[in-house]
DNA sequence: ATGTCC
């Protein structure tokens, strides 16, 4: 006489625990299945075979050259982790661009790297800070120390969000958007998107001011992403990422972790994206819209572009982490060109362009780092004052936290006009105009004063 | 990237 199947026995045989066994083991022991008849019913609960990376790397475009030693290092390290990623399961393209830099461990896209998915959304290929951006606004023939003045009192830098009583109105479509989606319901995400609406963060975020090469208009452009909610969406996607995974493909790396776009995950993080999309879209339009509405500005023109964010054209998906969009496929809603920026002592780019073989419909979306934030700090011996006034020199810029950040003068970055020959030795658009600098604002070393930061400061002090 | 852990 036969016992009972039990879990066990399933495991033995090779399945995966789930909720799926307790009715398998009630229906085979209800219709006393054995041998191969409890086999055959067994067979829709079989994992699927894990997916293995591609045996060679799949091809990508290098639209990029290293300039001097320290650029080769570079470029080196980011190609070797192009061809690690190019294994990726999902992937049939990829490129990269003159301002690529490594980030993370090898097989993780760099900066300034696009990487093309079939049917897949990769959560660690469109950055952490998804949908960072770009927009601008033309005041006409305002005056660029009014619209800096304005701006400097009305957005915020440095970490958290708003204090209650400085804070925007929440949009209700947003309201309604976030309540709607799975990933972005919880109530503390909420309160996030509430308090970061108009705030512009830290690290290589700006505020611009400057004027038209073409009409001398006076322009403002931020630079900044999705803050607080972004952070969070991202890592509840590498989460979900991570469960598909293990189940799907565990010879994928950790960072290429994917969600398929055809489930129920991929359907609601795809709209997250989208939700997410027009939450920094809001993000940029309170503070220029506020600097109108303090000085009692027309506005003249408006465009803007991410350059992080996954893009969709048919069952591809774009991966672009730090890569500007070119071809207009890429983002029905978007019309204006696109924006460029370098350092804080260049002109913002304005920009148009299309797809070619080589740039998979990209460009650069910045000049990109020479070498490491620590690494650059490092380097810098003399006064901090000194360097500061010599690198801005006939420029007012100001730091939110009133202390310099030596990591964001122009001598952190690439050299902008070897960017800008690359871009157009490499067909990554065309110039259409430029907006030259008058000033900018950035968050500043805001750590400097930080408690954790002075206390170390005063044993060190105490050492000597 | 980020109220650097819901």
């Amino acid at each position: 006489m036969k016992t009972k199947i039990t879990g066990h026995d399933l495991k033995a045989l090779g399945f995966t625990q789930g909720k799926w066994m307790k009715e398998a083991i009630t229906y085979i022991n209800g219709n006393k299945l054995e041998g191969e008849e409890m086999k055959t019913y067994l067979e829709q609960f079989k994992s699927p075979d894990p997916i293995g990376l591609h045996t060679t790397a799949v091809d990508f475009s290098i639209n990029i050259k290293a300039e001097n030693e320290e650029e080769k290092y570079n470029v080196d390290k980011v190609i070797n982790s192009m061809q690690t990623l190019m294994k990726t399961p999902t992937l049939v393209g990829g490129a990269i661009m003159p301002d690529a830099c490594p980030a993370g461990p090898d097989g993780t896209i760099p900066v300034g790297g696009v990487a093309v998915a079939k049917n897949a959304i990769h959560p660690g290929m469109h950055s952490a800070d998804i949908c960072c951006s770009v927009m601008l606004t033309d005041f006409g023939k305002a005056d660029p120390k009014d619209i800096l003045d304005a701006a400097h009192a009305n957005t915020h830098f440095g970490p958290g969000g708003r204090d209650r009583d400085s804070q925007f109105r929440f949009p209700k479509a947003l309201l309604e958007a976030f309540e709607s989606n799975y990933f972005l319901k919880d109530g503390n995400m909420l309160q996030i998107a509430r308090s970061h609406l108009g705030t512009q963060g830290d690290g290589n975020h700006f505020l611009f001011v400057g004027t038209s090469k073409k009409t001398g208009n006076t322009m403002m452009v931020t630079h900044h992403g999705s803050r607080g909610p972004g952070a969070r969406l991202y890592t509840k996607g590498m989460k979900i990422a991570e469960r598909f995974r293990k189940e799907l493909s565990p010879d994928t790396k950790k960072q290429n972790a994917w969600i398929p776009f055809e489930t129920e995950e991929g359907q609601s993080y795809w709209d997250a994206l989208q939700i997410i999309r027009a939450w920094t879209k809001t993000n940029h339009e309170v503070l220029h819209n506020s600097v109108a509405e303090t000085l009692e500005l027309e506005i003249e023109n408006r465009y803007w572009n991410e350059h992080n964010f996954v893009f969709k054209h048919g069952n591809l998906f774009y991966h672009a982490k730090g890569a500007t969009p070119m071809d207009a496929k890429f983002m029905p809603d978007i019309t204006g060109p696109r924006l460029i920026p370098l350092n804080m002592s260049e002109p913002v780019l304005i920009v148009e362009g299309n797809t070619t073989k080589t740039n998979l419909g990209f460009a650069p979306h910045g000049a990109g780092r020479n070498v490491s934030r620590t690494q650059h700090r490092k380097s810098k011996t003399g006064s901090t004052m000194q360097i500061f006034k010599e690198e801005t020199l006939g420029l007012d810029i100001r730091f939110f936290s009133k202390e310099i950040d030596i990591t964001e003068l122009p001598s952190a970055y690439k050299n902008a006009k070897a960017v800008r020959q690359q871009m157009d030795e490499f067909n990554l658009g065309e110039v259409i105009d430029e907006v030259m600098p008058y000033g900018c604002i950035m968050a500043g070393d805001w750590q400097k004063n930080a408690p954790w930061k002075v206390r170390r400061e005063k044993k060190k002090q105490n050492r000597k």
